[in-house]
DNA sequence: GCCGATTTGTCCGTATGTATC
DNA sequence: CGATACATACGGACAAATCGG
């Protein structure tokens, strides 16, 4: 798939940082060492440092270097700053996914859906409701809404597997980006059921809503996925421009 | 401080997107009009609309064009995904910041807070704890450690206004890059007592832990900010490469 | 379906500026 | 001061995707 040179050199460089070819703190070779490394242009090659600079993986320091800052992240955590499914996620960690499809059905977004999905009134979408099993411990419930026209022939079987994998293997759409909001909600009575909660330990929740985009610019999806707060982590790398 | 072609015209174009100057899903000018209009090469335009793409702004599409995918947020936000500090979101909203110190000393790192805030044990750091106040509402607790070495002479008068100032404008540090990690946690007999929470109403919270470094590449900073869960809100926009 | 025009994506070579050592 | 290293910018070439005729 890393068809563009930049972005072979991106993972390589990546994969060699997570697997502690350069200490925490040392300095990676020189631009001019790298392109000839990588025969490659200092262009490319300094396009897939910003790549790592974004990921929080390095630090560019004019006239000194490039830094690894690099640090491997805890294990338990299974939600992080990319797109990436929950199916993605849980191989990624090295446990076992599984979903339950608590609600599937087509309609039509009313004004006050529309109101926080960002669809416009009427929108056929289908509407779906899943809860997300991590090695038998129900983690996540999440509320899907997909435009219709975008994601043609979705069914109740799909959405017990990946629905992701649907759209990218089969509709062959490209995911492209993803406005997120996090905030902290009171917990509802499904919630409390689903993810067996009780409410003299937590009575509130992680909530991440968020509005995807794919290849032609349109948001084919709105999500809001209502998080165990005990399990949930979310992590981010924020670079001041 | 633009000082950068690139960044003015990422600027310029930003601040037109945010007054509307293009609709929802409408493509802004292909790459040549607007390099003649800026007077600079497709390369240095390009990058310009590469920051854009990073803040969730537009999107490009190969043969189509740079659609506007902008939609302006909510003002009740006053927490989003970028570096910035509690003064800056403040006024940036309108809203009057007040902060004040609860604790302010020097101490060595422990092991224990060695393991989460990533400091070697032994080193010089300064502790303080801060309550953050909007519009006269406490809203946020924050518990920060200082790298005495890269941030000498903190003082607690300091502390009471922007340390963030006098990094930047008198120590004339530069703030790069900052890791975080967003958790809910139950609340603390500090939080209740500070952020005059009732249990029953919220017994959890949104915390926020962060590990910024400067143009050193030096972590200077670790930080734990815990968030009244009712005024949490958490923005980001995750870019599928 | 083909073809040409348009538009963005990738890559290169080079020149100059700026910060560090 | 010179050498080294990253930052910015330009111009050109070709590839890939899209769209209209």
């Amino acid at each position: 798939m890393p068809k563009a040179i930049y972005q072979t050199i991106y993972r390589d460089l990546k994969e060699k940082i997570e697997q502690n070819e350069f200490a925490y703190q040392e300095l990676l070779p020189p631009e001019h060492q790298l392109t000839k490394k990588y025969d490659c242009s200092r262009n490319t090659l300094r396009r897939a440092i910003s790549c790592l600079v974004t990921d929080g993986y390095v630090q560019t320091m004019q006239g000194k270097g490039v830094r690894n800052i690099y640090r491997p992240i805890e294990q338990t955590s299974f939600t992080i700053g990319e797109i990436e499914s929950f199916r993605e996620s849980a191989k990624r960690n090295g446990l076992t996914p599984r979903t339950r499809v608590l609600l599937f059905v087509e309609l039509a977004v009313s004004d006050r859906q529309a109101s926080y999905t960002g669809f416009s009134p009427g929108t056929e979408v289908y509407y779906i409701q899943r809860l997300h099993y991590l090695d038998d411990l129900p983690l996540i419930i999440n509320h899907n809404y997909f435009l219709k026209e975008a994601v043609p022939g979705l069914t109740k079987e799909i959405a017990e597997n990946s629905i992701y994998d649907y759209l990218e293997n089969t509709l062959h759409m490209t995911i492209v980006n993803s406005k997120r909001v996090m905030t902290v909600e009171k917990i509802t009575e499904i919630d409390e059921k689903y993810l067996k909660l009780n409410v003299d330990d937590y009575n509130c929740m992680a909530v991440v809503s968020s509005q995807t985009y794919n290849s032609d610019g349109i948001m084919f999806e709105y999500t809001q996925s209502r998080h165990r707060p005990d399990y949930f982590r979310f992590y981010d790398n924020a670079v001041r421009r």
